[in-house]
DNA sequence: CGTCAATTTGACTACAATCAAATTACGTGG
DNA sequence: CCACGTAATTTGATTGTAGTCAAATTGACG
């Protein structure tokens, strides 16, 4: 059952110069005679929640910068069973193995209504040609997924679900828990810290019951992030 | 408890034109008059079974090339704990944090003694920017790093102990396991699993009980690939 | 208002962690 | 080469935590 029903991207507007990928820190610098030698349209695209941006395996054509909206990147284990292996926000990029010809490695499904640049491989590696600061942008950006991935399997995987759900509640409420935030569900919260649906709600329950984790209302959520951090931390 | 007593790089030939970096798939297709452009050494170094090859967050200012032997990269928690985030082994590469100026992300630690050939970032910068080839080597390297650490975690952190376990013994017996293998140690073994050294114990145990895992002599083990690979897809 | 899916809760089981002790392996110096 | 001391590993007994299976409840949406 790995398989769920692809819904399937919204394709938008067919060019955007005067879309935000050019506030993007992506595409930061990047001065207008450098879009010229775009020739190949950057699609702007809308994903609806539970939506695919693209499937594993699938060849690598577009390279994505997120604009809004949350996105997970999932990976399956021969027994069927999923593994949630980053969560991406905005101005994340998604796809880059498309820059080496490569299929997708993941599938990657929008959390919440999502929307993206399409770059094609091709005018990413045009321009990166072009455009050093593009180009160490890109290394970094690569580099940053990276140190995601290490971050991720080190917090996330490691300690009881009581320490595995403080952190990534704490990851979720950003790095100022000042705003409320919407809590995701207890199936892909499972997927990410290796626990069951049933574990998470359990622990969640009592980080409620404890009032570590507040409702606000309308789904949102914040939290006491100081006891938090001490569970985290293994307390 | 998480510093071992550091026992340093030991510093070998200055310049190494000769050495098997060349032959390395990193730097296949490089001409004599690439070389030319290098102006500061390249050096060959040797790290005894246990040494450190760097430290995190040290400034990065060299990429390593692995020639031979074993290195576990580590990262750790808050509480001291740590965890294994990556095994390297022959022809891969390390610290290629450094291309961006960044200190390195983890502690780098032979599991064997371990010869490598360290490039100051300097050198690799003006080779990628003079050979094009290099460079998109460069990436799939990034990339193969990425998904390596994606695989580690879906793999190696999901699932049973015997599950976990035999999915290691089957990565560390290689492709086509024909040739014998060096066992880890219980500890490291369960900073890579997620486990304490104890179930690793108990699990190896059990898996030579079942002659899954054969020893041949002198430390060297063979595995039985076919009916670990039921276990690990969670038979 | 009814249906379906997601979540919560409960009872029980299975698994891995923990603490402790015994054994083995290993490097060192005699 | 052997004896010793130390560290690593194994094994045992017990506890604690998370998984499993099942039922009840809530919530979203038509």
């Amino acid at each position: 059952m790995p398989y769920i029903p692809t819904q399937n991207a919204w394709n938008g507007e067919a060019d955007c110069r005067t879309c935000s990928v050019r506030g993007s820190v992506l595409f930061a610098g990047l001065q207008q005679n450098d879009f010229d030698l775009i020739h190949q349209p950057i699609d702007d695209i809308a994903v609806p929640a539970q939506g695919r941006v693209y499937h594993v395996h699938e060849p690598g054509a577009r390279v994505f910068t997120l604009r809004s909206g949350l996105v997970k990147l999932v990976q399956y284990l021969p027994d069927g069973s999923q593994r949630i292996v980053r969560l991406l926000r905005g101005n994340d990029v998604l796809g880059l193995e498309a820059l080496l010809g490569q299929p997708y490695q993941h599938d990657a499904i929008a959390l919440t209504a999502v929307e993206l640049c399409a770059i094609p491989r091709e005018v990413v590696a045009v321009l990166a040609r072009e455009q050093p600061a593009l180009h160490t942008e890109l290394l970094k950006r690569w580099q940053q997924a990276l140190s995601d991935a290490d971050v991720w399997l080190t917090e996330l995987s490691t300690g009881t679900a009581r320490a595995r759900v403080a952190r990534l509640l704490l990851r979720l409420a950003g790095p100022r828990p000042v705003e409320a935030f919407r809590l995701l569900g207890r199936e892909d919260i499972g997927a990410m810290l290796g626990l069951t649906p049933e574990t998470v709600s359990r622990t969640v329950a009592e980080l409620r019951r404890q009032k570590l984790l507040r409702e606000q209302g309308a789904g949102l959520f914040t939290v006491d992030a100081p006891a938090l951090r001490r569970i985290a931390d293994g307390g």
